[in-house]
DNA sequence: TCTGGGGTCCTAGGACCC
DNA sequence: TCTGGGGTCCTAGGACCC
């Protein structure tokens, strides 16, 4: 890998959720769990055995955010519907899922891989970019090292992709999951990352691999060989030169060790679909609801915002949103729910509503509110 | 009884300013 | 009479990711 000089790594917790569930519940290793929904944890019985929920007694519209690999032979997996997955594995153990635990088990892991790699990108509770470069010792072993180090932090196992770039070590992260450990130059592409299918890249979602199949482009192989102006007609300029950037394997980002959030936001879907006139007090509750928790989100954290925006989806699955800024920042729940309010005034409501949502943007990071609440100094000093 | 909740980034048009 | 180009901010929607 002498070729760029980087060693970027991205390291992926395996099915995390349901690992860390398994670590408190050894009895269902080698079973079917999936963790999802709302609900309590399993009941206690009096010889000390847990009362564990069967997937088949599921009612409600939760999906399923992580499912073991035993679970997963029988094709369920993230993001499918719970009523859905019932069908296929009706015996699969179900657990709501309990995030303090994984926030926990979170910061154990990347601790472990702080304490070998200080440069760090978040992307997420379960993931994160290490940039390996400037750390000593041979690339596999420093891999193995790694995940040694966070399985003795938290008893989990990881995955692991090590390459010039982000975008490779992504992929790669992925070709030998659960536990595994993939280390690739740029001139393994054509071989290893050329067969794949487009979908495999970060950033190529559902909506494009649809259109590139209609162009008969499947793997990232024949978008390397694509005609650029086709791709260009089809996605415009800019996404068609990333494309083409993609397909070569080539990607220059740096990795991003910044944690300003730009939004905040809590939203429900109902438990069933609620009317506005019909289900007006309702509603009315639930927005106050949601309002209150972003305020506390937003005091927690010591943000305050100045953008305030709503989101609807509709019966049909139709989301549409309003917002509105406001001359200075908040983040009291009061004033969150007048805006709040004022944005729903803007919104059609003659469909049933299936979800709303509530989101402060356009934030001022911890400290701005001591700033924003200073005296206003006259225009004669500027 | 398909389809959660928390995010980021991009686009595109209009208002407004210089 | 005909028709500048920058730039920023705001709003709404959409793709995508974990």
């Amino acid at each position: 890998m002498a070729e760029s000089g980087r060693r970027i790594a991205h390291i992926d917790m395996d099915a995390f959720f349901a690992s860390v569930e398994l670590l408190r519940y050894p009895q269902l290793r080698g079973q079917p769990v999936v963790i999802g929904g709302r609900g309590d944890a399993p009941a206690q019985r009096a010889d000390g055995s847990y009362a564990f929920r069967r997937l088949r007694e599921y009612v409600g519209r939760g999906v399923i955010t992580t499912a073991t690999y035993e679970a997963r032979a029988f094709g369920v997996g993230s993001a499918m519907g719970m009523m859905k997955a019932a069908k296929l594995a009706p015996d699969a153990i179900l657990l709501p899922a309990n995030f303090d635990a994984y926030r926990h088990y979170s910061r154990l892991f990347k601790e472990a891989v702080a304490s070998i790699a200080p440069a760090i990108e978040d992307r997420g509770i379960d993931e994160i970019f290490v940039d390996l470069t400037r750390v000593e010792g041979e690339t596999h072993e420093l891999g193995l090292r790694i995940k040694q180090a966070v399985r003795d932090a938290t008893g989990l196992t990881c995955s692991i992709g090590v390459t010039p770039n982000k975008l490779l070590s992504k992929i790669c992260s992925d070709l030998d999951k659960p536990n595994g450990l993939t280390v690739l130059g740029l001139d393994d592409i054509p071989a290893r990352i050329w067969p794949l299918s487009v979908r495999k890249v970060n950033g190529i979602g559902p909506k494009a691999t649809a259109k590139l199949a209609a162009l008969g482009i499947e793997t990232v192989g024949q978008l390397a060989q694509a005609d650029q102006g086709l791709l260009q007609d089809y996605f415009g300029a800019h996404y068609a030169a990333w494309l083409a950037r993609v397909a070569q394997g080539i990607d220059e980002r740096e990795i991003s060790t910044s944690r300003e959030s730009k939004s905040m936001s809590r939203e429900t879907t109902f438990e069933r679909d609620l009317h506005a006139r019909q289900d007006r007090e309702t509603l009315s509750a639930i927005l106050v609801t949601l309002c209150a928790r972003l305020a506390e989100d937003l005091e927690r954290k010591g943000y305050v915002s100045r953008t305030i925006s709503i989101k609807l989806r509709y019966d049909d699955f139709q989301i549409v949103s309003r917002n509105v800024t406001l001359p200075q920042p908040v983040a009291d729940a009061a004033a969150i729910l007048q805006a709040a309010r004022e944005c729903l005034k803007r919104v059609p409501l003659q469909r049933k509503l299936r979800l709303l949502g509530v989101r402060a943007s356009t934030l001022e990071p911890p400290g701005a509110m001591a700033r924003a609440s200073q005296p206003v100094q006259g225009d004669l000093f500027d």
